[in-house]
RNA sequence: GGCCCUGUAGUCUAGCGGUUAGGACGUUGGCCUCUCACGCCGAAAGCUCGGGUUCAAGUCCCGACAGGGUCACCA
């Protein structure tokens, strides 16, 4: 069993929760859980992601036996650490006639995929062109130097079926699948070789991912094949979803888990949650342990449809088990987690300045804690001069997208957000004065505060894009 | 659009040929109560549709429809 994630953001709850099964089901039988990091793909990895997971996975509980900071047999696990394997068993596949280089540019295939759509071809893919480049010519290519990629030579004809074990024997035509690209020209292996090199090396048995993988699978069996190896047991899991049963996304939710663990939920109730979107007991009981969890897994207790991530429901789960503890341990949860000295001290340090007696620091300090905010009081401090509502929403909304797009903003850090906005002000022709008022309330509810990115660093990344979400529906929802 | 997956109340699910279709969140009525919340009791709300198979179908088969995923030198 493993667990194989990419560091390219916040740790999403979508691989939590494939780590929940994967978890449950390794500690079940007494296999290894593995943690392997995909990091395979060198333009969308960021760092500190996969500190990230690390963190977000134990907050959890979802230990892992194997993985990049604990070591095991099957090191390295980070592929970006293996690329001598895969440089080893891609040679192999050529050499056996199953794979090929491929010298075709970036700009045929894109000129080949626009004439396919032009003429309403229903099956797109490549065409093949480099199939049938002999050996020799091939050889002499490579050692001219020219860029190329490799890729799988899939059969033109038949059929590959493999088994989920969730939904049965699954069939697709060898025709319509595309010769994936294995390796590609700047040195790296892609996911599927990786993935497939890496699961037969780590002797993993049991695949368990999301359902975004199924029609990838065929191309994964085929592989195995090729190798000559066995393929594992696959098990598709349904996709979290939104509220409109599109697969769950930041635009729509919030999907880190950071958001939940910051926002204080317990990690024990998300599991459970988790574990519900999918896993059933058989009888009406529905709140359980990982333990339990455990001792009961069964596959035939899991269903296949994609559930959707129903915060109201978490929400309820959460505050049956606030009350089920005794006020002794919710002192002790409460302390340990959202009023640590860690947490607290950056914060008294602002509210010092602005406070004259002990007992106010706590309300003053309340815009630092919780989530949604009510700007009843402050409506009005929404509007913006020469701006109608519907403007101010796009902009909030892209001021929260856009840094995700910056390497030093998306750190959350005072002074990266600070130089953020100035720019985002330049570039979207706003002036500081408006933007940053504009988001003091909506971080806030106020119209005083400490310095805003201080503000907005200490309420934490999870804890600004809710409330500016929340603002944004407000904002859609006044008319004009 | 091609291919693949899925289809029980608004949502998460139980059901694996014969049930008054069960539970949970949400919604809602009431009780408790100085308020709110909690708690307790109750209610409304569901088998996507159409064909078969069968004495009998939410359960099996086929088709339609709907939703989702996927068709990259991203994972």
């Amino acid at each position: 069993m493993r667990i194989a994630p990419s560091p390219t953001g916040d740790p999403h709850v979508g691989t939590a929760y494939i780590a929940l099964f994967n978890y449950v089901f390794a500690r079940k039988h007494g296999g290894k859980f593995i943690l392997r990091i995909e990091d395979t793909d060198q333009e969308r990895y960021t760092a500190g992601s996969e500190a990230a997971i690390f963190e977000a996975l134990r907050w959890l509980g979802l230990e892992w036996d194997e993985g990049p900071d604990v070591g095991g047999p099957h090191g390295p696990y980070r592929q970006s650490e293996r690329l001598p394997l895969y440089r080893r068993e891609i040679q192999k596949l050529v050499e056996k006639g199953e794979a090929y280089p491929c010298f075709c540019t970036k700009e045929r295939l894109d000129q080949l995929r626009r004439d396919q759509i032009a003429a309403k071809q229903s099956t797109l893919g490549y065409d093949g062109q480099c199939r049938s480049l002999s050996p020799a010519e091939a050889a002499a290519r490579m050692a001219a130097g020219e860029a190329h990629v490799v890729r799988l030579r899939v059969p033109d004809d038949g059929e590959t079926v493999f088994v989920d074990h969730l939904r049965g024997e699954v069939r697709f035509e060898n025709r319509l699948i595309d010769d994936q690209v294995l390796f590609k020209s700047d040195g790296f292996p892609t996911y599927h070789l990786a993935n497939v090199v890496d699961d037969h090396d780590m002797g993993i048995t049991h695949v368990i991912r999301g359902e975004e993988w199924i029609t990838s699978t065929p191309k994964h069996v085929l592989l195995y094949k090729a190798f000559g190896w066995e393929a594992p047991e696959f098990f598709h899991l349904g996709l979290l979803r939104n509220e409109d049963k599109s697969k769950l996304s930041k635009r729509k939710n919030p999907v880190s888990v950071f958001h939940y663990r910051d926002l204080g939920y317990l990690p024990e109730t998300m599991l459970n949650f988790m574990a519900n979107l999918g896993y059933s007991m058989g009888d009406d009981r529905e709140r359980f342990t990982v333990d339990e969890m455990i001792a009961h897994f069964d596959w035939s207790r899991v269903s296949a449809g994609g559930p959707v991530f129903d915060q109201k429901k978490l929400e309820a789960f959460d505050g049956a088990d606030i009350r089920a503890m005794s006020v002794d341990t919710l002192y002790d949860r409460l302390m340990e987690r959202t009023l640590s000295r860690a947490r607290l001290l950056p914060l008294l340090a602002q509210a010092q300045e602005r406070v004259n007696r002990l007992d106010d620091f706590i309300p003053y300090l309340s815009f630092f804690f919780g989530g949604s905010l009510d700007y009843g009081p402050v409506i009005d401090k929404l509007k913006v001069k020469d701006r109608t509502p519907a403007e101010v929403a796009t902009t909030l909304e892209a001021f929260a997208q856009d840094i995700e797009r910056d390497a030093e903003a998306r750190a959350f850090t005072a002074p990266a957000l600070d130089a953020f906005a100035r720019g985002f002000c330049e570039r979207n022709g706003w002036k500081n004065k408006d933007l940053f008022m504009l988001l003091r309330v909506a971080v806030t509810g106020r119209t005083a505060s400490p310095s805003l990115f201080d503000t907005m660093a200490l309420c934490g990344k999870d804890r600004c894009r809710l409330r500016i979400r929340d603002v944004v529906a407000l904002l859609r929802a006044q008319k004009g």
